[in-house]
DNA sequence: CCTGTTTATCGTCAGTGCGACGACTAGGAT
DNA sequence: ATCCTAGTCGTCGCACTGACGATAAACAGG
């Protein structure tokens, strides 16, 4: 018996974004809180429908723009955010409304300006007035937080932090950038246009959540060709020897990967 | 100027599959013959609409079932094949009919049986007639055939050999493919229950279209624990020298992974 | 039976890359 | 001056890889 084609169901097609950036060695994500009848009151990940004659990348970019006011160049080292398709979820139920499919994207920016004031700033400053009228209310949430939250809700069952499925998205998020760092040179997405090996480092650090030997991980970052170019300048941003500063190079692969610490 | 998510256009979820077995020392693809309206007679990808209750995971295995006949694990090392999704599609214009978001799915079958006959018969013994009353027209066509008549389209833009987008979506997941075996143990999905290395490294020649040294790839795989399991058995059905016969073992993970000549 | 062919399997050896860690450098703070 | 911090250069041993020799166990054909 096989399906019928003709009698189509009506879906409703969204975006879902995992906003991820590095600030106080800690890797954040984006999120929003509901304010409207489902999970209302409920944090959940940034996202909307997708638009009629709307590329499913465009209605990403749309609501990345809308809720940071980031641009992005897809798949461009340009001086903004990356973005790239993650998953789509689809289950039956997912929403109790109605039937809706979402496309859920991920999302790297550069968020290693420490001060905290100017880092919400990115986003406070070009909120646009929701329909509800008031400014939403966002939040940097580390994510430990989230999926530590989100175990727990396996040992006690008690209900997660997060709207819908999006712990689920999150978690899938963080998996494919904790992957992807590692034989990619996407950890300087992470990152300002001009950044040292210190910062690179304390990037992957935040990402894995582990320590890195400084040593071995200068030796390789600075030994794989085309993964980074030295500017020239130095900076003593962090405190202690000056560092030498430096741009993210062509190469997008990195071989031999970056080994990521087991144990 | 928001987005309005009241105004929601019509949208159709449908799921898309490539199929892929190695036979003959050839990565393959299945693809079928339309006999639909748009791109009726070119080379298609399986797929269709996902029912209005139906998750996307299950319409893409009952695709797969329909055309194939062939049950999932999904994820599962069982005696059936390996589902995953892979990436989705909704560029507005993709299909000329209406709004198309279509959700790729990624298909590993085990197809060493060299026996051509038996090996189609894969297809052929279980499809299920279709709305249109005979049998479809199934086939599966050498990846390579498919692809270097896609760099063929770049070069005089003539048009692709696989209907609406399929030549991309058929890219991106050969590419996941032979990504994927590089740090997984998913090239056993490739072979029936009980294979030998030797077999085991044919897969990797014929998905990576490469030569591998016999005797460092043994080393390998018989080194990297959890990977291949001595179920005690030999056969020489390669002639030759009579091989062990192993089973896939618990690990998933390839640490470190099997390394892709680069050339 | 002997020989060539095919495939499987075991070893050897040198080169590469990584983890662990010592040593030195160049700034700021006290 | 002395500590503290962070950056940078070296060294050593180990693990793994690529290249390749050698042996083993089947079959085909003389």
């Amino acid at each position: 018996m096989p399906f019928e084609p003709s009698v189509q169901a009506p879906f409703a097609v969204a975006v879902d974004l995992v906003v991820l950036a590095v600030h106080r060695s800690a890797l954040r994500t984006l999120v929003v809180r509901r304010g409207e009848s489902p999970d209302r009151g409920r944090w959940a990940l940034p996202g909307g429908f997708v638009g009629a004659q709307e590329d499913l990348e465009a209605a990403a970019a749309r609501e990345l723009k809308e809720k940071t006011g980031l641009s992005v160049h897809v798949a461009g080292n340009g001086d903004a955010a990356h973005l790239e398709q993650l998953a789509t979820y689809g289950d039956p139920g997912r929403d109790p409304r109605t039937r809706v499919v979402s496309v859920a994207h991920l999302v790297l920016v550069s968020g290693l300006g420490e001060s905290h004031e100017s880092y919400t700033g990115v986003v406070r400053g070009s909120v646009l007035g929701d329909a509800a009228g008031g400014e939403p209310e966002v939040r940097w949430a580390p994510v430990d937080e989230l999926l530590s939250a989100d175990s727990e809700m396996h040992r006690r069952s008690s209900p997660s932090l997060l709207a819908f499925d999006h712990d689920r998205i999150l978690a899938e998020g963080v998996d494919r950038a904790r992957a992807k760092i590692e034989y990619s040179s996407l950890a300087t997405a992470f990152c300002p246009p001009e950044f040292t090996v210190g910062e690179l480092r304390r990037v992957y650090e935040a990402v894995w959540g582990v320590a890195l030997d400084p040593r071995n991980f200068h030796r390789k970052v600075t030994g794989t060709p085309g993964f980074l170019v030295p500017t020239g300048g130095t900076t003593s941003r962090q405190g202690g020897r000056p560092a030498q500063l430096f741009r993210a190079g062509g190469a997008t692969l990195l071989n031999p990967p970056m080994l990521r610490p087991e144990a």
